[in-house]
DNA sequence: GCCGTGACTAAGCGCTTGCTTAGCATGGTG
DNA sequence: CACCATGCTAAGCAAGCGCTTAGTCACGGC
């Protein structure tokens, strides 16, 4: 088993309690860790089911194709990522805090959720049109939500960039690429690695940073 | 045929003219746009035939193999790379402008050439072993230089950053990414997002801008 | 005891894949 | 002219693909 707790996304969504077989589960996961390390297309049906420890033939009594399984990875994937990031533009304290805040979560969930984040944002192209399009509009979404974040710090003064899009661009992007990068082996825990970008983001975006004086890192 | 100046590329490498056949350039051309299109798994060698304006068998009297083609393109687009930050890191002026300088172009390669970089950093788990050891290197020789400029501005008191990794991470990291969500329709030219970049990155670093900006002039 | 149902497997179908083989037109050299 | 290397094509092979089919097994209701 890989260290990604994958488990922790899909028992906890938007809806309430999951009612899928542990079956389906498992071959989720079994196609979450594949696609992730080989792509979608390297992928075999073969793959998944073995992963899964089952037979080939049985994937198709869960899943109508191994595209929907992919469709259905992206869009909890997605709406997770989603939820994560309207929770933190939506909390509590000034847009310097929760831009903090906002960052440190995103960036720790890509480290963490590596695997998965792999699949979310690197497989894409892969996806069915009609899935495509679902997921396109909570990609929309999340950036939104970011640039609406950078309008409020804006406006109350706090922070201070040349263009707001090309800006929520930089932030989203820097926490994406993660996903890409991060391994096991890596030296910085997801939190750390958190905390560090979101000091990072913060300058980038000329935050004022509030009270407690110089916030100079550690040496 | 897409925006992209691919061409650009490969006349222009180190070690003099290149003496590749034309038709092997061309098969080169289709297989970078196939792959950072549908991905390497997903393209097959007819596909490239054709958009070389071959048959499927005339691939082979130029390349062994499909992976031969991906191991070409990574290990040429990473050493055009390399090349790029090597000469913006050695150039003139002090640690500040040669960041500005870095970013700029890294970030307006990887918007120019973005279905190269595509292929170059998102398909590095489809190469043969060998030919992934060589483009390692190169990609670590990369992040060597990053860092080796951070710690000329650290050494210099223009820069101001806690962990130096971390922040080259940042830097490398936001140039790569933009290979993945630049379009032809993206609003800003690659040069203006270089620019708007570089000014992000300087921020994030703790830049003690010089001259013509409103920090105090040194002596 | 018997049937229906849901989760699964063994076998395999039709198709596409990367790559090979055999052959053909062209042009330079004796 | 013959000779042959070069750069290509038409045809096709073995392997592996996504997915289907037919059937097995455990179990619950009557």
């Amino acid at each position: 088993m890989t260290s990604t707790p994958i488990a922790e996304l899909w028992p906890t969504l938007p809806g309430g309690a999951d009612t899928r077989p542990e079956a389906a589960h498992r071959l989720l996961r079994a196609a979450v860790e594949s696609f992730a390390e080989r792509g979608f297309h390297a992928t075999t049906t073969r793959d998944i089911a073995t992963g899964a420890g089952m037979s080939p033939a049985a994937l198709y009594i869960h899943y109508p194709s191994k595209a929907a399984l992919l469709a259905e990875i992206s869009r909890v994937g997605h709406a997770a990522t989603l939820a994560l990031v309207r929770t933190a533009v939506a909390g509590e304290g000034d847009p310097v805090t929760r831009m903090r805040r906002l960052v440190e979560e995103f960036t720790a969930w890509h480290a963490r959720a590596r695997t998965v984040g792999r699949v979310v944002n690197y497989e894409l192209h892969a996806l069915p049109e009609d899935a495509y399009a679902v997921v396109a509009a909570l990609r929309l979404d999340i950036e939104r939500e970011v640039t609406r974040l950078i309008e409020a710090g804006l406006a109350a003064g706090v922070f201070e960039v040349g263009e707001v899009r090309t800006a929520a661009r930089a932030v989203t992007s820097l926490g994406i690429d993660v996903s890409r990068w991060y391994t096991d082996r890596s030296s910085e825990t997801p939190e750390e690695l958190g905390r560090r970008y979101g000091e990072l983001v913060l300058r980038m975006l000329g935050a004022q940073l509030p009270g407690a004086g110089s916030s100079t890192p550690g040496p």
